[in-house]
DNA sequence: AAGAGGATGAACT
DNA sequence: GTTCATCCTCTTG
């Protein structure tokens, strides 16, 4: 399959405080890295909503700002990366003005673009679900580590943006489920805040 | 200065 | 189903 070159996206799409509503958009839409001159990435099929001070679930619970979660108290349209369990460096997309610490944590994607190379990056010799099922393991197939935290995906020379590709699934295509991983968050693990496109071989866990 | 815990993934059985 | 690798960040003292 050939997709047309997109539109990416600009900073209208991120700053709106509905992130959930984000979190459903950014479904369909293509997540892309330029790498030492390799552009690499995929469609985004599953994603996660992480709602400012009032979430337990969130790292800006509580409006803790310190020097890893400073990022997301920024204005939307750049990345919060962290590093998880030592080994797991996470992605999300900052959202939501400035101040309004609101993220979306992109949890899988299905590989479209160069996937020899994120094949490569993940030590795999076939293309699967290996290659972008999972948080860690699609940052490690995009060469996404911590030292993009507080990247922007706006710029235009940006090593790191999303793509609008004109695909738009419907309500129906998409399931709601509790997060993962967030036991510990109380009434907040319940929330029905994960985001996927229903059926999707290509996403972490059924749901 | 030390210790606990974590938005996971892989390799087992 | 289980275990465990691995290390940064934050809290406490």
């Amino acid at each position: 399959m050939v997709f047309p070159q997109g539109r990416r996206l600009d900073k209208h799409f991120y700053r709106r405080e509905d992130v959930t509503g984000i979190a459903r958009h950014l479904l369909g839409k293509f997540l892309l890295t330029q790498i030492d001159g390799n552009i690499s990435g995929g469609m985004i099929v599953e994603t996660e909503a992480y709602r400012g001070p009032e979430d337990k679930a969130c790292h800006a619970w509580n409006n803790k700002k310190t020097a890893r979660t400073r990022p997301m108290f920024e204005a939307g349209g750049i990345a919060y990366v962290y590093l998880c369990y030592g080994i797991h460096h996470l992605f999300n997309v900052v959202t939501g003005p400035e101040d309004s610490p609101h993220a979306v944590l992109i949890r899988a994607i299905q590989p479209t673009e160069n996937t020899e190379i994120m094949m490569r990056r993940r030590k795999l010799n076939r293309l699967s679900a290996k290659v972008g099922a999972g948080p860690g393991i699609l940052s490690q197939a995009l060469g996404i580590t911590t030292d993009l935290s507080g990247q922007s995906l706006l710029d235009s020379d940006s090593p790191i943006w999303i793509e609008d590709r004109g695909i738009h699934p419907e309500e129906r295509f998409l399931s709601e489920t509790p997060r993962i991983g967030v036991d510990y968050a109380g009434e907040w693990a319940q929330k029905k805040w994960r985001f996927c496109i229903k059926n999707n071989p290509w996403i972490s866990k059924p749901g």
